[in-house]
RNA sequence: GGAGGAAUGGCAGAGUGGUCGAAUGCGGCAGUCUUGAAAACUGUUGAGGGUCACACCUCCGGGGGUUCGAAUCCCUCUUCCUCCGCCA
């Protein structure tokens, strides 16, 4: 949700940008703005209003205190119909609270000044590409079935006990999945991310916080006993728990980093290339967050991607960076970088990672603040990215290196396998 | 799950119908004093809306109600605490 000051702001230039996700918003954007301006002069009836009926009740309390009751009672009437005119204001003013609300909701943020104009993914923009693309033998195979070859995955047993998405890890496949959440976990708290557990099941404010509610309501596991939601992506509890928050500028930037679980329903996902690990209803990631100031966040940005750069480059995955392009970019994100490594059995590229900051507009649902001194309190921005997401990366390495009559395990992950190779 | 109690400003904690956005203490900030610091003293210190700036309006866990008037009374939800039950 973008700030409504911004939007008042900086209208033309908004709608400008938005043109660059394909959507022209100048519609929307009048529309919020006559909404706001609708908003206003009826909180100022409304304000106006009420300020007399508060006087009125100030006056009747004094009137009894000196012994007056009949000019007291005749006042009382004034403000009954004081207040009546309140409560209509107040519903007016309700519902144009509402609508103005509702068209925020459907806004996307603004994109970057980097972000390319384009469609789809085919016109995202490649920034960087490091790695050789190994030559496999004529036999190499795909990972999924690398993963029965070994024993290492079991895809048909998550179908018994859950269904399609929800694979069996066994044995090294097990101890790999484990030995890649520590790696992670351990590279990004040695980059100043602190390590945080947080639940994975979520409630609908948490929802509304982060973006995920109402735009996309259809893709989070919904608990509807209790009103809660498995969470798609640690970003969201993490950063929830700004929610109503200031900080002191002092105790930015904040850094996090979380393991969690994520769960996402993929409703609409089909064919070929969901194969495998390619995309799972459940799956594990290691992520980071990051909080702001305006000042510093593109800045912290850069930082998030060569620390994710790093990570790749020590498992020596051959991988690209993608800036994405305004129709790809999401709902919530101003610039967004996907990374992709090469799977090079289904010679294609699998996203791993994406590091996006959204500015303020997380911030603006989530009401994360932060204050100078006696400043008053402005927005944050957030930022998190995938540091990183395990099974495109457990695809990569066992498509990447598996040589004759086995697969090689990095160096660096040996000491967390205690194996390397799995034969 | 059952029975009681509670929820107030960064924290602690008063306030049971009429200038209460809210005493007091602690903390924070600024100043005086000091070579400097501490102590002491003085002042200041919630958020949002609105305004050029004031004024003004809203917020005492959330929602609803009673009343001319609610932090204070009623209903409801949530959360926390104590006891009982169950349990990794």
């Amino acid at each position: 949700m973008l700030p409504l000051q911004t939007l008042r702001e900086n209208a033309d230039a908004i709608a400008l940008a938005m043109d660059k996700r394909g959507l022209d918003a100048r519609p929307i954007v009048s529309k919020i703005l006559n909404l706001d301006q609708e908003r206003r002069n009826l909180q100022a009836r409304l304000d106006q209003t009420l300020a007399e009926a508060n006087t009125a009740s100030r006056e009747i309390g004094q009137l009894f205190k000196a012994g007056k009751p009949a000019e007291a009672n005749a006042l009382k009437e004034t403000s009954s119909h004081l207040k009546a005119q309140s409560k209509e204001l107040q519903e007016q003013l309700g519902i144009a609270a509402e609508a103005l609300q509702e068209a925020l909701y459907l806004l996307p943020n603004t994109p970057n000044d980097l972000v390319p104009a384009g469609q789809d993914e085919a016109d995202n923009e490649i920034v960087y590409q490091w790695g050789e693309i190994p030559t496999l033998e004529a036999d190499a195979l795909p990972h999924w079935e690398l993963a029965g070859k070994y024993d290492l995955i079991d895809f048909e047993l998550g179908v018994k006990i859950t269904g399609a998405g929800f694979p069996v890890y066994k044995g090294k496949g097990a101890r790999l999945q484990r030995a890649l959440i520590s790696y992670f976990l351990d590279r990004n708290t040695e980059a100043g991310y602190q390590e945080i557990q947080v639940p994975h099941l979520v409630n609908e404010a948490s929802g509304y916080g982060t973006g995920q509610l109402p735009d996309k309501e259809g893709q989070m596991y919904h608990v509807q006993e209790d009103n809660l939601y498995l969470i798609p992506t640690a970003e969201v509890p993490v950063t929830n728990l700004f929610r109503d928050v200031i900080l002191e500028k002092a105790e930015l930037p904040v850094r996090y980093t979380a393991y969690t679980p994520c769960f996402r329903r993929e409703a609409g996902s089909y064919g070929a290339h969901v194969r495998g690990l390619n995309r799972l209803h459940q799956f594990d990631k290691v992520e980071i967050v990051r909080v702001e100031t305006p000042e510093h966040s593109y800045e912290a940005l850069e930082e998030m991607v060569s620390h994710v750069k790093g990570l790749l480059e020590s498992l020596n995955l051959p991988y690209r960076i993608l800036r994405l392009c305004g129709g790809d970019l999401g709902f919530t994100s101003a610039l967004t970088y996907d990374f992709e490594v090469y799977s090079t059995a289904q010679q294609r590229w699998l996203e791993v990672s994406s590091v996006s900051n959204f500015e303020a507009f997380q911030a603006n649902r989530l009401k994360l603040r932060f204050r100078e001194g006696g400043e008053k309190p402005q927005l944050a921005h957030t930022l998190n990215g995938s540091a990183l997401a395990l099974p495109r990366i457990l695809a990569g390495l066992l498509e990447n290196c598996q040589e004759a009559g086995g697969i090689r395990i990095p160096e660096v992950l040996v000491p967390y396998t205690g194996f390397d190779r799995i034969s």
